[in-house]
DNA sequence: GACAACTCGATTGTGCGCAATTGAATTGGC
DNA sequence: GCCAATTCAATTGCGCACAATCGAGTTGTC
């Protein structure tokens, strides 16, 4: 009888907390004309210059299905523009346009609002994020 | 310069967390014919035998945009009935099927499962609750 | 009793996430 | 050089998540 009590699951916290933070993602990114997975596409183009689809998808964890429309929208809404590989046109590359790489710095901001949101000191940001690679890491192996 | 480098971001661990965990899920659950969101719902009326829309929506932070199509796939499915208050016409309620309340016991072992597949210690598992609950619970107020 | 405000659920539209399949391009073995 | 296996992106189909809107039903006020 112990184990299916909701609020009991380790599951249904990260998963609340996952959404939460993307709804507060969500409103400071409104005004950039972003939604918080192509933030992530932008935050690792801005490091990087260019990507092709699979680092990208390598770097966040997901997959074509899900980036290649994604892609789309920024190249649509002129942030981003796609390009094959001359070296090998299998490969699709990524780099931000010169609007793509002015959004940078209002997007500058966000992470320190949103730090401010949580509500925790940095020693239990520090926790969190040391536990929590943890458990991706344990069942990034246990799936596969 | 020190916002936006994605491997800092809190946000981007939490959220890899939980689609890790929900692809473990996701695993487990198939051969019970359910979705991580669709458990979550059976979770709740197994403790409680028959709630409504709204009662369900409250209990696991979604709407009936979300929960109406949800609700008639495991209507669908046949484990679950949904009718109408007879007190209030406006209220659906809905209840498990003898199916539904049957599957339960299928259910049961899967978060030990989870538990062992995270790798965490007791104390970890531990802080990470409650470090997530304060988090979930601050970001809700910020967002309102 | 009538009307305005509210509650509740369903619906619509958009976007994310993933599995499975397809097709083009490349690489490796022979 | 040829063929098979592999790599890579795109596509399709399904389900979740949320905002916005709608309509039926209820409640409060007068």
């Amino acid at each position: 009888m112990k184990g299916l009590i909701l609020h009991d699951q380790l599951c249904f916290a990260v998963h609340t907390a996952s959404r939460a933070l993307d709804a507060l993602y969500r409103r400071e990114l409104a005004e950039l004309g972003l939604t918080y997975p192509q933030y992530l596409v932008m935050l690792v183009l801005w490091e990087r210059e260019r990507a092709s689809v699979k680092e990208l998808g390598a770097a966040l964890r997901l997959d074509s299905g899900t980036l290649s429309p994604l892609l789309k929208r920024l190249e649509a809404a002129g942030l981003v523009r796609r390009e094959r590989d001359p070296g090998d046109e299998r490969s699709v590359l990524v780099r931000p346009t010169a609007e793509g790489a002015r959004l940078r710095e209002r997007a500058e901001p966000v992470p320190l609002r949103l730090v401010a949101a949580t509500g925790l000191s940095r020693e239990d940001l520090g926790d969190l994020r040391r536990i929590l690679d943890r458990l991706t890491g344990s069942l990034s192996e246990a799936v596969s």
